[in-house]
DNA sequence: ACAATGTGTGAGCATTTGCTCATATGTCTT
DNA sequence: AAGACATATGAGCAAATGCTCACACATTGT
């Protein structure tokens, strides 16, 4: 669609001024016509690329999403001969490396989203984390495939949301160095249940009533 | 503020008819004059208790969230020598039954808040988990208080984060039960670090390479 | 019965929003 | 140079939205 280089320009200006508009007034202020403004084009040349506000939102934030899971897929393909320990620190440092980028604009994009039908996106990303996830610890699983897979599915869904709420809560990111070991420490614990038991045994037993009174 | 009892019942009336603008109709839908039709109320009625749409929905989303960091701190009050796996299940079920029992008008708020400014009800609920959490564990953690707290804030914002985003991929909650266990383990091997041994030590000396080659 | 006050009404206004379209200006090919 | 095509313009429209206000009804106390 793009046939002279000048219309590739004007949508990324169009994008980054989206950005900017909902950084700098949040959801409310994104209006298309202030997106045209903030991009210096016309209002008729936002709509000769994108058939509504909708579309190009959608692309947008698309576009991010695709950015921070091809990064995640990218790390993962590199596991020759690596420890649990060593995966579990892979993948959350992977993603939170993709996330920490531009925590801002994942902010916005993602109170942006909401106001539109953007379900699908999300769930396309967590397929995909969960993809990558499953090939980085795929042979180190001896159980049935689905067992692995509500591993994969918890573990994903803990580290991807856990960040979300940090990000959320913490725009400074401050904590994050010390949120990130954590995070590693427990996907470690946790991934060693892996090599060590089946998914089934209660694991109450193993562990002994560490409660240290008074 | 309320004199006659009526004015109660047509607060609820709004309270509820919201909550059903936004199942149906998504955030873009949620209108006053619709909530106001919803309700059974005239929309001079609305503005009569609310001072604006904004006010409405904080006072919403505030009220529910209230509920549920209620449940939660009741459920972490009874907690007389228990020991760390029966701490990590008493707070992963009670944040999952706090927030089980209505997924959708969770989902529906939570879309709902991000239109407006509502990172303060956000950051209350989760310092009130953080206090509820911290008196749980308190007694079973030797180190510094630093360190439970970095344990603490981490453990909450995974809990939290992965359920939303659970109950954001999966309305149906139909891999809500497996995804529960999967928490309670992960937080049982992470929490059993508090009793043997510090934070600080790196655990992928503790841990041999699990991995099962082929 | 009657006023005082709490409660409810809804037509309609000011503003904003997403978007169209007739037109103008660049850019390329021949 | 000139036509063909891609790109850009922006005034303005139809619809929607948050909200006001002058007025009506209900409940209470005396």
């Amino acid at each position: 669609m793009p046939i002279q280089a000048r219309s590739q320009a004007t949508i990324e200006a169009i994008f980054e001024a989206t950005i900017q508009v909902l950084l700098q007034g949040g959801a409310r202020a994104l209006t298309t016509n202030r997106i045209a403004e903030k991009a210096g084009v016309s209002i008729g040349t936002l709509y000769q690329y994108f058939p509504g506000k909708e579309a190009l939102l959608y692309a947008l934030v698309g576009r991010h999403l695709d950015k921070a899971g091809e990064a995640v897929e990218r790390a993962c393909r590199v596991h020759g001969g690596m420890s649990l320990a060593d995966c579990a620190d892979l993948f959350v440092d992977a993603y939170i490396d993709a996330k920490a980028g531009d925590v801002a604009v994942s902010r916005a994009l993602y109170h942006a989203s909401t106001e539109l039908d953007m379900q699908d996106l999300g769930a396309a990303m967590l397929a995909r984390l969960h993809q990558a996830v499953r090939g980085l610890l795929e042979h180190a699983h001896g159980g049935q495939p689905e067992t692995l897979d509500t591993i994969v599915f918890s573990w994903v869904a803990v580290v991807t949301g856990g960040t979300r709420v940090l990000f959320e809560q913490d725009g400074t990111i401050e904590r994050l160095p010390a949120f990130r070991a954590q995070l590693k420490l427990m996907s470690r614990a946790y991934l060693d249940i892996l090599g060590t038991s089946d998914m089934r045994t209660d694991h109450t037993r193993n562990g002994e009533c560490y409660l240290a009174k008074t």
